[in-house]
DNA sequence: TACAATATGTCCTCTTTCGGACATATCAAG
DNA sequence: CTTGATATGTCCGAAAGAGGACATATTGTA
């Protein structure tokens, strides 16, 4: 393994850890952006982050988010399948700041 | 549980994350400001960060990133007792520079 | 002379986390 | 009519990680 291989294994491995540590706040991100639903997210986070995102770690992290009142779900009937949308709250935007400016500090 | 302390407890919450993922790196960080060896480096996050390193934590991660070469140590005798110095090395240097450019990009 | 501090190291168990399997339902396309 | 996509959910065994114990040696202090 060359120079820029290391450099470049090394930025996928602090991707890893980040996503790991702080999944629920990229999450929280993404609603706060627009209103989602899970399914979505998989399929977002997918394309948009190279991050394998498991549905079994997903749903539990969501419900969560939404019984500490982060965020709000929405049950939408599209084209026959129920989708939970769901969209921040502004208990979740206040922890999304703090969040924010918590990481400005780590720089 | 009032506001104030649900924030302070986030905080708490999220900088325990962020030693958790990146503690190697915080570390690389304080080799870089000053040589500096593994004993000083517990006083000193205690005092500094109010974390709980533990010296069975840390001793394996000095010897890590020894081994992988991002820094060096030099064998110093203090008051009868040895002292395993460490200095950072160029390519620790590097992956510092890496890893901060990486944590500008998350915000 | 015993206890706290300095200094570095390993090891083992408990707990937490992770990845994949199990589960269910509808719809669209071949 | 079966397979793949959409959509949401739980569960459990394995792997990884954390925390404290074990280990050793010297120095300073009460």
């Amino acid at each position: 393994m060359n120079e820029i291989d290391l450099n470049e294994a090394f930025i996928k491995d602090m991707k890893r850890r980040f996503v790991k540590s702080f999944l629920d706040m990229l999450i929280l991100k993404l609603i706060q952006d627009e209103p989602i639903w899970g399914y979505k997210i998989l399929k977002e986070t997918k394309k948009l982050y190279q991050v394998k995102l498991r549905h079994g770690a997903l749903y539990p992290l969501l419900n969560m988010l939404e019984m500490n009142g982060y965020i709000k779900s929405k049950q939408e009937l599209h084209k026959g399948r129920i989708r939970k949308v769901y969209k921040i709250t502004r208990k979740g935007t206040q922890l999304l700041n703090t969040y924010q400016n918590f990481l400005k500090q780590q720089l």
